[in-house]
RNA sequence: GGCCCGUUCGUCUAUCGGUUAGGACACCAGGUUUUCAACCUGGGAAGAGGGGUUCAACUCCCCUACGGGCUGCCA
C-alpha cells in the first residue's frame, strides 16, 4: 500500500518554468514553457512557475506581470501560485550551511580583489586555470574576522557525467569546474544554489531549459550530490535563432511573445508553430493542442538551433484559424482588438461577424487579415467605395445592378435561390459572371477584394443587400 | 586559451547501418476560380570537408572547418 503510493508519487511528473523577471516573455522562453506544459499536461503531471527574482537590481513586478500575461495568452496554465525565488532566500542559506556542516562546502575569505589577482596572474602565465581558493582546506581556527562566501567543495579529480534526454551523455572533467560560490558574502544565494534547492523542494522531476545551461547542469549535479538529493531528468534544448541563423536579438524584430499577439497571430497557431520548431514527430505538421499533448515527447527534440521562419508561422496560423471554433475565434479577435487599441465591436457587429466567420476564417492567417476580409460585415451604409470599387461601378454596371436589385427584393435568401438570379442577370446583360461580381462587390463592400458575393449577401441579409445596391446604383 | 554542444533541400524536419534520402513552408511553372485568398498538379532543391570501421554509412568512430554556449559574489 505504502510502496504503491510511493511509486505513484515517484511517477508523478513535476515540471517548472523559471523565468527571470527582467523583461517580457521572450519567444524562446515561451517555447521552453510550452515544452514544459506539453510534457507535464500530456502526462497528468504538474506545471509550476517559479520567478527567479534573486537579482534585485533587474527584477521588476512589471516584468513578472508581463511574463504571466504572455503565458496566459499562449494558453499555458500553471499549477498553484508562482513561487518567488527571492522569498526563499533563508531556505537557500540554510542549505548552504547544511553543506558546510556536511563538509561539502567551505567558507572562503578571499576577496574579489584576491580572485581578480589570481586570474590576472594566471593569464600572465598564459594559462586559464579556474580559481582555487586557499581556504578550501583551512582549519576554522585560522579563520579571519572577515566577510566570507560559502563555496562548494567540488571534486578536483575525475569527471561529472550528465545524462541528458536531448544531448545524451555529457562528460565534464572536474578540473575544469571551480568551487562555485553558493552563498554570497552578503548571505544571499547564487543562482546555482537557488535553482537546485528550489527544484528539490518543489519536487521537480524534469528540467527542460536552454542548452546555454548545459554546463551548469554539471555544477547543479554537484550540489545535488553534496546534499544526497535525487537528480531530476534534464533536457537541454537548443536556443531559437533568428532567420539569419544568429542568436535571436533585438535587430531581429519581435522577441516578446506579446508582440506576436499584437501582430495578430492566433495563440493556437503560435503553439503549433513553436511546438514544431525544433521538435518533430515523423511528418506531423498541423495538429491541435490536444494532439500535441498526446504526441509530445522529449525524444523528438532536435539538437541543433532552429531558425524562426515567419512564412511558416503564418501558414501554420492560417491552418489553425480555419480549424478554430467560430465563437472562440471571435473572442480571440476581440481580445486582439483590445490589446492593439482598436475600438470594440458593437453587439450587432459581433453578431454579424460570428455569422460571417465561416467564410472568413479559412481565408485569413492573422487577425488583421481576418478584419480586412470582414470589412463588408463591419462597415455600414453609406458604403464608401475605394478607387477600385469606383471604377467597377461605371454607368453600365450601375444599370445592371439596378435591375438586379428589383429581382432581389422578393427573393428567397439562400444560395440555391440566389444563384439562378445572379446568373440570369449576367446572361441578360450579356456578360460573364465575373463581370457582374465585380460591381456587386463594389456595391456591397466598397472594395474589389472581398469574400464571395454570395457569402456577403447571405451574411448581411436581403434588406441590407438591397439597400446597398440601391445606394450604389443611383 | 580551456571545456561543452551542434552541422540533412533556402527554412523546419523524417530517417534511429541497406530508402530513387520522405514531408511541410518558401520558391518556380501550369491549372481551377467570382476579386483577394484558398485549392489542385508538376518542378528544382540537401547529408560541411577529410579520414576510418563495415559486405554496406546521412546514420558508428576520429580529425578539420564553421556556428553556438560556458569559463562572474548574473541568471
Amino acid at each position: 500500500m505504502v510502496s504503491q503510493r510511493l511509486t505513484r508519487m515517484a511517477s508523478q511528473i513535476v515540471t517548472r518554468f523559471a523565468p527571470s523577471p527582467t523583461g517580457y516573455l521572450h519567444i524562446g522562453g515561451g517555447r521552453t514553457a510550452l515544452f514544459y506544459w506539453l510534457y507535464a499536461r500530456g502526462r497528468g503531471g504538474k506545471f509550476l512557475l517559479r520567478i527567479e527574482d534573486t537579482d534585485r537590481e533587474r527584477s521588476t513586478p512589471k516584468a513578472t506581470a508581463a511574463i504571466l500575461r504572455g503565458l496566459t495568452w499562449l494558453g499555458l496554465d500553471w499549477d498553484g501560485e508562482p513561487v518567488s525565488q527571492f522569498a526563499r532566500k533563508d531556505r537557500h542559506a540554510e542549505v548552504a550551511h547544511q553543506m558546510l556542516a556536511r563538509g561539502t562546502a567551505y567558507k572562503c575569505f578571499s576577496s574579489q580583489e584576491d580572485i581578480a589577482a589570481f586570474r590576472a596572474e594566471a593569464e600572465a602565465r598564459g594559462s586559464y586555470a579556474v580559481f582555487q581558493s586557499p581556504w578550501r582546506d583551512a582549519v576554522s581556527a585560522s579563520y579571519p574576522d572577515l566577510p566570507y562566501v560559502i563555496r562548494m567543495r567540488a571534486p578536483r579529480n575525475g569527471e561529472t557525467v550528465i545524462e541528458d534526454r536531448v544531448q545524451g551523455t555529457v562528460r565534464f572533467r572536474n578540473d575544469q569546474l571551480d568551487d562555485m560560490i553558493c552563498l554570497r558574502s552578503d548571505g544571499t544565494p547564487t543562482y546555482m544554489l537557488a535553482v537546485v534547492v528550489d527544484d528539490h523542494d518543489m519536487g521537480v522531476t524534469h528540467v527542460i531549459r536552454g542548452d546555454d545551461h548545459l554546463n551548469n547542469a554539471a555544477r547543479h549535479k554537484m550540489i545535488y550530490d553534496a546534499m544526497d538529493w535525487p537528480l531530476p531528468v534534464w533536457a537541454h534544448i537548443p536556443l531559437i535563432h533568428g532567420p539569419d541563423g544568429k542568436k535571436l536579438s533585438k535587430r531581429h524584430g519581435a522577441l516578446g511573445v506579446e508582440e506576436y499577439q499584437a501582430m495578430g497571430y492566433p495563440a493556437a497557431g503560435m503553439r503549433n508553430y513553436l511546438t514544431r520548431l525544433g521538435w518533430a514527430h515523423l511528418d506531423e505538421e498541423i495538429f491541435s493542442t490536444g494532439q500535441a499533448l498526446r504526441m509530445f515527447d522529449l525524444d523528438g527534440i532536435g539538437r541543433a538551433p532552429a531558425r524562426l521562419d515567419f512564412k511558416k508561422l503564418e501558414n501554420t496560423c492560417g491552418h489553425q484559424m480555419a480549424m478554430a471554433d467560430d465563437a472562440a475565434l471571435l473572442h480571440e479577435l476581440q481580445a486582439f482588438m483590445a490589446v492593439t487599441g482598436r475600438s470594440a465591436l458593437s453587439a450587432t457587429q459581433s453578431d454579424l461577424l460570428l455569422e460571417a466567420m465561416y467564410c472568413l476564417k479559412d481565408r485569413a492567417k492573422t487577425f488583421p487579415e481576418l478584419l480586412d476580409k470582414a470589412h463588408f460585415a463591419l462597415t455600414s451604409r453609406p458604403i464608401v467605395a475605394d478607387t477600385g470599387a469606383q471604377v467597377a461601378l461605371d454607368t453600365v454596371s450601375r444599370g445592371i445592378l439596378q435591375s438586379l436589385t428589383l429581382q432581389l427584393q422578393n427573393a428567397q435568401w439562400t444560395k440555391t435561390d440566389l444563384e439562378p438570379i445572379l446568373n440570369a442577370a449576367a446572361a441578360e446583360a450579356g456578360i460573364g459572371f465575373g463581370k457582374l461580381a465585380q460591381p456587386l462587390r463594389a456595391a456591397l463592400a466598397g472594395r474589389t477584394a472581398t469574400p464571395s458575393v454570395y457569402d456577403m449577401m447571405l451574411v448581411i441579409g436581403r434588406d441590407e443587400t438591397v439597400a446597398r445596391l440601391r445606394d450604389a446604383s443611383q
